[in-house]
DNA sequence: TTTATATTTCGTTATCTGGCGAATTATAGG
DNA sequence: CCTATAATTCGCCAGATAACGAAATATAAA
């Protein structure tokens, strides 16, 4: 019960909702994540980790940089029967498919320039 | 996204989701669902229509009772998809199969008794 | 070693949510 | 009608949560 209420939760903010779609197709910086959402970094770290802590993504260091991507295909199937209803479910939605093109301008920005904008605010 | 959050939402707290297993075999009365998760009347009337507001399940009137029920099957294949993701997550879960135990018990009553005690305290 | 910087952690605040009891609504039965 | 009662709605309070900025951490580069 318990790592399913965790699953429900982490899924029950729009935000986290987004973050997960946005990591459908490829895995993200925390930078290009908190470009997406227009949030604080602290934030979106919350959020992430919120994510991870259901399981639902996984995280990679490489330098200064940390990469979250979806949770891969060895986890549970209950794990992925979650992942697989959000994706399903919003695959079409308005709000995703916008989300889908603001990534496209952020994937063609260098990660370095994000970065250092997103300090100086 | 709104429809979908409006499920994960009810979804994200552990008595609404023993409230819909606790559907997933018959109806039940609302006196027999706050007798099984031991809440004041007002406190699951509120969560009935959070989950009834996402269409997860179901209700008719008889007389002064409301049974409420699952989503039936001509419901969206979305919302299927979930209530599906909740009972396999949970069939076999600690909490769920007491839940069971206690429903037994409960089906066994007089739901008129179970009303009038429920109406004293 | 010192500085720059990407991310997280911490502390605070405003808002949301779950809980209750009281009041309200709607129906059954006298 | 009038009363009893099953359920909901309302108003309130305590605790949870999402948001931020500041401080801390960790790594790269100078």
């Amino acid at each position: 019960m318990r790592d399913f209420m965790e699953i429900s939760r982490a899924l029950s903010d729009e935000n986290r909702v987004r973050a997960l779609m946005a990591l459908s197709d490829r895995e993200l910086c925390v930078c290009q994540i908190i470009e997406l959402l227009g949030l604080a970094p602290s934030t979106v770290s919350k959020h992430m980790s919120i994510l991870r802590q259901a399981r639902l993504v996984e995280s990679r260091k490489h330098g200064r940089w940390i990469y979250y991507r979806l949770a891969n295909d060895e986890t549970p199937a209950r794990l992925q029967e979650a992942i697989d209803w959000v994706c399903h479910s919003l695959s079409n939605d308005p709000r995703i498919l916008k989300d889908r093109d603001i990534l496209k301008v952020i994937l063609n920005k260098d990660p370095e320039e994000l970065c250092k904008l997103q300090n100086k605010s």
